[in-house]
Order: C-alpha cells, then structure tokens, then sequence
DNA sequence: TGGAAAAAATGACCAAAATCATATTTCAAA
DNA sequence: TTTGAAATATGATTTTGGTCATTTTTTCCA
C-alpha cells in the first residue's frame, strides 16, 4: 500500500530516478529539485492534466501507472502510453509550447512529483546529458510512434492485440497486465467486444491465463509470431 | 526545371532555410555550413536513406519533396509524413543513435544538401536557439503523430482521406496534390481501390476537381466537416 | 455483507472496407 | 507515333470487425 498523506519523497533516493532521464543530475541538482518540486499521492482515476490545458510543468512518477490518451471525437479514447515508475510525463507538451493534446490519468493509486517549468527549463539548460538525453527520448518515441501508426494502418486487430500485449508486458514486467478491458481496447484501438471475443481465443489457445481482469502471458513466442516481426 | 548537375547551392541564399530550424544560425555558422556540407540533385523516386541504415547525418530540402515511410511486414508502404523545401529530415533517427525506422524517397526531382553529423551536433552545441528550435520541433511532431494514430483508430476511410487532404493542401499549397493513387492510399493508410472510389465520391460531391492524377480542392470547408474538428 | 452498479462476456446482425478479377486510361520509351 | 507497361478505374464478393441487445460476473460501498 502506498504512503498516502502528502509526505515529501526524497529524490536523491528515488528509485525510479535513476534509471531515468534525471540519472544523470549531479547532487547540487538533486537537492535543488527535491526542495523545488511537489509531491503528490493520487487515487486511482485522477488526472494529472486535461487535453486542451496548458503546461506548467512536469511529472515525474515515484510510484504507480500512469495512462497517456486522447479522446476521439465519439469520446472514446485511445491510449497512446501507459507510464509507470521513473518516467517523466508532460514535458512533450511543454516544449512544444502547444496546448496538451492529450490526457494523463491514474490507473492506480501513484506517488507523483511536479517539477515547474522554469526549474526544469533551468536544469536543461545546465546540462548537457540531461538535454541530449531528452532529444535522444523524444527522438525514440517518435520512431516508435511510427510504429503505431502503421500497425494501426496494416495490421489486424488480432495482431494488434498481440503487439500491444508484448509492450504491456514489459511494462509490468513480471505482474500479470492489470487493464480493464475498455483501457486494454482503446490501447489496441478497437471495440470492447472484439477485445474480449479475442482474449477469448489467445486463452483457448494457451498464449494467455486470465484471473478475473489480470492477464498472464504464458507463451511469449507465440505472441510474437503473432504481432509479425 | 531544377539544376541537374552537383552544384553548390548557397546556404546564405537559400530561400527554404530562412523559414526553417536553422534560420536561426548566425553568418559565421551559415558559412561554416555551406563549406561543409554536400549538395545533391535527386531523380524522382531516389532514396536518401534507407529503413534499417544507420545515419550519418541530416538532409536539408533546398527543392523538391521527400515522402517518408515504413514498409509493413507485406512490403505495403506507410507514408508518416511529406517534406518538402526549407524541411530537415533524418535527424530524428540521428538523434535516436538507432538505425532508421524509416525510408525518405524523393517524389520528385530534388536538390538536397547533406550536413555531416558531427558537423550538426556541434552547431546545436553551441547554438541554444537551433537546440530549442529542435527539441520544441520533435515534441510538436510527437503531438501530430498522436493525433496520427487516433485517426487511424477511431475514424473512417473517408474521413481520414479528408483529413489527409487538408495535410496535403498545407503541403502543396496553390498546386494541386501531385501524388499517385497508391501513395495517397499509403499515407490514408487503406487499399489503393477504396481510395479510388472515395475520389470519386468526393469528386460527385464536388469537393475536390481532379486533372489525371492531380487533385485540386474545392471545398476546403467541406473537408474540414468530414474530417470532424 | 447485501445489493446496486459497473464491468465482462456472449450472441445476432450489419456495415465498412479489403480482396480479387478485369477493364480502361495514361505515360514513357523505342 | 506506336506499343507495352504501369497506373487508374470499376465490379463482384468476402471478410473483418463494429454495433446493439442481453446475460452473467465482479466490484464497490452503504
């Protein structure tokens, strides 16, 4: 169970930091940051920032998943990311100067950090890795968001399904997926019903075991040589 | 009719790189620029880079268009995006330090000049405004390819196409839309005989003129309605 | 812990768009 | 200018996956 008053997380000995963007930071930095940002415990379901609100910041996730989607024009949502422990969310939109165009919201109970802009501006400025680590991030989603696009465009939903439940896996690594099956739909980006008439089938076909909501993957390979590549 | 053989093109005098990322640069860095960098003239249908290369630096359009795309696992092409004048591509990969995810192909005759990758790093070394300009130009297309991918899930062939035709008026500007029926279906991301019958349906509905191959467009605000938003 | 509400599951049906086959037009090279 | 290949166009058919209706299960919380 997380902490759940507003106790102040301590960078310096942040897991997830670590192996994070904000790896790099010498300690003067750390100290700095840690007395400049806000911490803050949020329930499951809450938003962090709204589509079509302005950026002042950056997130930075302590503890807890976070899901990253844009609201179709019917309203339903398409998942674009799902950010988990040590990843910084918003920063996209606040350099782009642009309006966000999409929503970040809890999936579960999070510890979650705020950053303001000029801090983190500041910090870039002053280092070099740091900055050259986020064109080299910003760089790679693009690449991978290239992906989406054309297995959106040129696959099946089945091997969407499967491509999606390869990604999911490493981000939860060795817990079962914990999605509900709209989220997990609007991550594959088809009906609800179609999902779970598919998850249906991986389970017949041994490639998945489901308790309740939660998805293990038993037979990884096969998901791969479903997904193609 | 473009100047077929090697020679130089002017950094100083290049109307495209005025508008561009690197208006920004000062004289001493436009001038250390045009003495190292190469230009090239390309046929149409050349290749600047190659999916799965590794890349060696940046191309700047001087003039002409470049289509860049993946190739999905049944060779059929995803179109990501059309550059074209005053445009840089093949930084994103470069930046990544991954090999490319994607192939850039002239679809028209070209002259492209070639910025070594040192060469480049060391300029956006020393200079913050070209360094932003970069990192705010990488978190827009992020945005845009968000938008990208709900399109694709949420939406309609026809409205896609709609939307894929305001992109390409931007693109095109006062000439009509020069593509072939295949590329246009590989950057709506459907089959070339459904994108045939959607112009023509257009074309009845008097939204667009078409002269063989090229597509005029005649009710923008009809586009718009279809695309929704 | 009971009961309402939400989520998941299933079935029947339908629509959008892909595929396959073939005809027609356009274009570029000889 | 002819001719053959490539691009465009059209028709018939099939498939995928979406929608709507309903049932069953799970979750939440009063």
């Amino acid at each position: 169970m997380l902490e759940k008053s507003h106790k102040h997380i301590t960078c310096s000995t942040c897991a997830g930091r670590k192996s994070s963007l904000l790896g790099s930071l010498c300690q003067d930095e750390v100290d700095h940051m840690n007395d400049h940002k806000a911490c803050n415990y949020y329930k499951k379901h809450q938003s962090l920032f709204l589509e079509g609100s302005f950026p002042r910041g950056v997130f930075c996730i302590n503890e807890g998943m976070v899901k990253i989607f844009q609201r179709g024009d019917e309203g339903k949502e398409q998942i674009i990311h799902i950010a988990k422990s040590g990843e910084m969310v918003g920063f996209r939109s606040m350099f782009s100067e642009i309006p966000y165009k999409v929503t970040a919201e809890t999936l579960e109970e999070s510890n979650i950090c705020f950053i303001g802009k000029d801090d983190f501006l500041n910090m870039m400025d002053s280092n070099p890795v740091l900055r050259n680590g986020i064109i080299k991030e910003l760089s790679r989603e693009l690449a991978d968001r290239a992906d989406f696009i054309t297995n959106m465009a040129q696959k099946s939903v089945r091997e969407r399904l499967a491509f999606t439940l390869i990604i999911l896996l490493d981000i939860y690594e060795k817990e079962p997926i914990n999605l509900s099956r709209e989220d997990l739909a609007n991550f594959v980006g088809t009906a609800t019903e179609t999902l779970i008439r598919l998850l249906k089938d991986f389970k017949e076909e041994g490639i998945i075991e489901v308790h309740t909501r939660k998805i293990s993957i038993i037979n990884k390979e096969k998901l791969f040589s479903i997904a193609g590549k």
